[in-house]
Order: C-alpha cells, then structure tokens, then sequence
DNA sequence: GGGTAAGTACGAAGAATGCCGTACTACGAG
DNA sequence: CTCGTAGTACGGCATTCTTCGTACTTACCC
C-alpha cells in the first residue's frame, strides 16, 4: 500500500495554509469538504482543471495540513483536518469558510 | 497632495487578503499595526527589505483592504482597516492575528 | 492475464511574485 | 531656494506557481 505523508498538528504552518488557502481552486475543495460529508474521492470534484493539475492542488493541501488522504482501491479519500486545524489556528478555518460564501 | 485608492469595504475579495497575508514580512506590519498604536509611518517598521521592496508589500497591503494609507508631509500613515475587515469577514483578521503568536 | 479507472511523476511553458538598484517626486526645515 | 527625508516608478533578475501533456503505476474487475 501506497503511503502518503502528512505534518503533524504542532508542524502546520499559517504560511502554508494562507497560501493554500489562498487559491479559489483549493478553497473550492475545502469548501466543498466542509459543505459535505468527508471521505470524498478526489475524482468528486468538478474542478475546471486537468487530472495532473487537481494532484497538484490536492498536494498542497495536504502538504500545508489542511486534508488528509489516505487510499482505497485506486482512489484516495480526503478528509478536512478541522478538527486539528482548530486546535492549531482557532477560528481560521471557520473564519475562511464563512468568508467564502458571501 | 496626493491621494492613495482604497478598495470599498464590499469590494474586499477574500484571494486578496489571503494571499496578502500569506507572506510573513505582511504579517508582520499588520501584526504590528494590530498590537500598537494606528498610525505609524512605513519607515516606523524595521523590515529585513529596502525600500523600494517595502513600498511594494504596503501596496499590496492597501489594495487588499487590510491597511489604509494616508499621507501627512513626505510620510504616510498606516492603519489597520480591522472594523471594515470583521465587517467583511468575520474572524479572519482575528484568526491570523492569534495564530501568529504560536 | 487484460482492460479500465484513479491518481502520480516529470518536464515544460508562461505568469506571477519578491527583491533589488537607480532615478525620481513631494513635502518640510532652515 | 536648497537640502534632506519619505516614499514612488520603473526596469530587471531570480524564483516560484499554475497549468498542461504524456507516460507511468496501482488496484480492481472480468
């Protein structure tokens, strides 16, 4: 089985998640994440860019602590790490989310 | 005398304010905007950066909506926009301002 | 085993960003 | 008027980011 590498709570840093946070693409994914249920495959998501760019973006996601993913068959299933994300930026990603929809 | 554009409070686009404090030497002025008092003039912030480099993140600053800029003398005072931001989203600035700190 | 679906690796092109130096403008002090 | 201070404009350079295409791997299904 394939392994993917994710930092640890104490390691996510508000560089990284301000940039990943940054980009409307990934916003995309976390709102929807955070809209619905978890557990979603990445090929859920009706991005407007290629296969090789989603990876791309979900990379840096889970790179800057915000996702988790782990595999299932071909697939992988992310998840929203918000419960580690509050624990590490209180508010920030609440703060993000509701921001989004206005 | 001349004049500085400010974004209007409703035209505040969250890609710009995420992306603007996504960069650390940013996050340092708004810090310490948020912790002193308003109304410190650029050359007040002690940047690792010349001038010119520090005239372009107060620009970015500014046309995000985070900072407003005005002139008196050859100086530019700097404030923190916070009640336009919480106005506009909610937390946000709160969120980063406390996730700083750790 | 063969086919298919989901995702990755890698390289490349183009845009954006961060930084600098130099030359400049605007304002106030003397 | 002249000088100094605070900041700007502009151009250039290096790095990073976003996107893509193509070729590849991994796992499931028949």
């Amino acid at each position: 089985m394939r392994t993917l590498s994710h930092p640890d709570v104490q390691d996510i840093a508000l560089d990284q998640v301000l940039s990943a946070l940054a980009d409307p693409i990934r916003r995309r994914i976390v709102t929807q994440l955070a809209g619905g249920h978890d557990d979603q495959a990445c090929i859920a998501f009706d991005l407007p860019v290629t296969k090789s760019t989603s990876t791309h973006h979900f990379r840096v996601l889970r790179e800057a602590g915000i996702i988790s993913q782990r595999y299932r068959g071909t697939a992988i299933l992310n998840c929203l790490r918000d419960e580690e994300l509050a624990e590490r930026f209180p508010g920030l990603l609440e703060a993000v989310l509701g921001a989004e929809t206005r």
